[in-house]
DNA sequence: CTTTTCTATGCAAACGTTATCAACTTGCTT
DNA sequence: AAGCAAGTTGATAACGTTTGCATAGAAAAG
């Protein structure tokens, strides 16, 4: 079964007139005269003629829809971000096409190949933790894709990213705890490849060494997928669980993480902060909300998504390419709450 | 800046082929010698050839891509759903393009529209809170696009849906806090024109009469926006505690309800379960660490999803219009945690 | 050695749209 | 009366792909 929509051709043959004079008539061309643009007009109106963007697209080589690759929708983070984009693409006239990686290379690549085979007019990716091998991103820069990178970006490659200033949002976090008290604080990572997560330990190293505490390698544990799976948050909470000296406080850098690592405390009935403090990364809107109420690292996802946004239609619409390339560098905000 | 695609015709002209050799031979077709498909094949692979989408759907009349329109994707329920989507999706090698309503008329019309053009084989959606007018979409499905509703669904179009079995969940969360005692129970509905409401609404009012509870018209709150903004639940939070009796527990039926009726009670220091109980609809895994840890009714949303799109795909390769539609009706889950 | 049959390839049209150029009316000037 | 400009409109090509039909060359049959 499938959708018959409206054509010029159908305008065309009803009312005795060539295709090019209704496709004139309907762009409001200074050669058609007043009273066939009226008829064609009209008449389009009462049959629901709406161009079809697909020959659209092929004739124009563009589509005017922007290909927005994330890691997870459910990631209160990208989802608020998601928003910022649309906000801009929307105001613009740009539609955007949202894909999930679900932190998989494999799926990554997948709506890679669809997104860049021409249906897109740029793209706005955030990486997945899986991914090590850039060459397809590459490829497609090269080939005169504009992409902006949004929160995870890849050093190698250049253009414009919009990214937080991880080193001081873990440094603030860090600091916070080494402020109340805690001398112990293991750093559940994020996947070690990527840039966001270096500097999120870097940050946290930072803070550590510049208090006077020595930083122990054992005490950060990184996850692979990011946090998407619990086991592996487990897994790494009962590795820091074994160590001879336990941690009094735990950072976690990323969404999943630090819901995951609450999780794994409430499993093990451990009492925080009594038994342990936990900072992390969020951007939900129920840390407050929480048993007990999160400390968190908050980023301005919104606003991210906004800025990512414009920088993109600024190359989509630019005239030659651009070879002068941004860093937008934000800042998050620390909410102290009961945890620590 | 735009970006250029391989095209067959490069790889025409490249091998000294015509165009149709070369599509053939990608398409292995028996009519192309061996030989002439080894070197196209290895070609295309080498300057990463594929077809490009716009081409094909223009040519074909088809995209092999599903328009989802829902209210919020940051919401647990809905973005487990396009889960569920798109794994069906996927699996059958078709795409997904997400819109979100924000429960805005405006909004969804918007993307109606944009999707409706030819650009779509197949609509899912989920009505947003404000729809009243379903005309465009009757529109639509007259004019032969395959539609399955979701979640929501407006009773007057005649096509598949997914949906949960409202009446029953509610009256399983009702009868839950009955059982545990409570009598004055207040209930923070959706707005109230939506389907799913008046079937929760139903439930609740069965629930109470089945055991000998009178009904009190004044502790049914409607919530216009589905609790999008939280004042509207402050509101008819208040509302019900300016009641003479006043409620002894809350039935939320929708997922931001349930935690924007948490976070009233939070704000006004109210203790859960002790001054008042909690039962909502959720699909957050976060309910779980809330405090206190949240009673919900969970609903199979990635089913819900997977059923929808497994429907509507059936719609869109079926070769005549289907006219047999079917209800699927599903169970949602009463997870008892803490709140009751 | 001609005719037939096959195999492999190319040509051209189509999908819906727009842009370029050509063609046809008018009405006016010379 | 011939020519011409202005004002409308139409035919055509192009975007990238697939596909029915045509055609080239070669092998097989007579």
């Amino acid at each position: 079964m499938r959708f018959e929509a409206v054509t010029i051709k159908d305008i065309a043959k009803e009312l005795g007139l060539s295709t090019s004079t209704v496709s004139r008539a309907l762009r409001d061309s200074y050669e058609i005269s007043e009273e066939t643009k009226k008829i064609v007009l009209e008449y389009a109106k009462k049959i629901h003629y709406h161009p079809n963007p697909i020959a659209l697209g092929l004739k124009e080589r563009r589509t005017k829809s922007i290909g927005v690759i994330v890691c997870e929708i459910a990631n209160s983070f990208f989802s608020q971000a998601i928003n910022g984009i649309e906000s801009v693409a929307y105001s613009k006239g740009y539609n955007v096409m949202i894909s999930q990686s679900h932190e998989s290379v494999e799926r990554e690549m997948f709506h890679l190949q669809y997104l860049a085979s021409r249906s897109i007019d740029g793209l706005l990716i955030s990486v997945s933790t899986e991914t090590k091998d850039f060459s397809f991103l590459h490829d497609l820069k090269r080939r005169g894709m504009p992409i902006v990178f949004y929160d995870r970006a890849v050093p190698e490659i250049e253009t414009h990213k919009v990214v937080l200033d991880n080193v001081q949002s873990a440094f603030d976090a860090t600091k916070h705890l080494i402020k109340k008290g805690y001398r112990n604080i293991a750093h559940v990572a994020n996947a070690e490849g990527l840039s966001i997560t270096k500097e999120r330990v870097q940050g946290y190293l930072k803070a550590l060494t510049s208090f006077g505490i020595a930083p122990d390698e054992r005490l950060i544990k990184y996850c692979p997928h990011g946090g998407m799976i619990q086991e592996e948050i487990d897994d790494v909470m009962n590795q820091l669980y074994k160590l001879k000296v336990k941690p009094d406080a735990f950072f976690a850098s990323g969404d999943k993480l630090t819901t995951g690592a609450l999780r794994y405390l409430h499993a093990k009935k451990k009492k925080v902060p009594q038994d342990a403090a936990l900072v992390g990364f969020s951007n939900s809107d129920l840390t407050e909300m929480l048993n007990p109420p999160l400390t968190i690292v908050r980023q301005p996802a919104f606003e991210m998504g906004q800025q990512a946004m414009q920088l993109l239609l600024e190359m989509v619409e630019s005239k030659r390419p651009v070879t002068d390339f941004k860093t937008v560098k934000l800042n998050a905000e620390l909410i102290c709450r009961a945890s620590v």
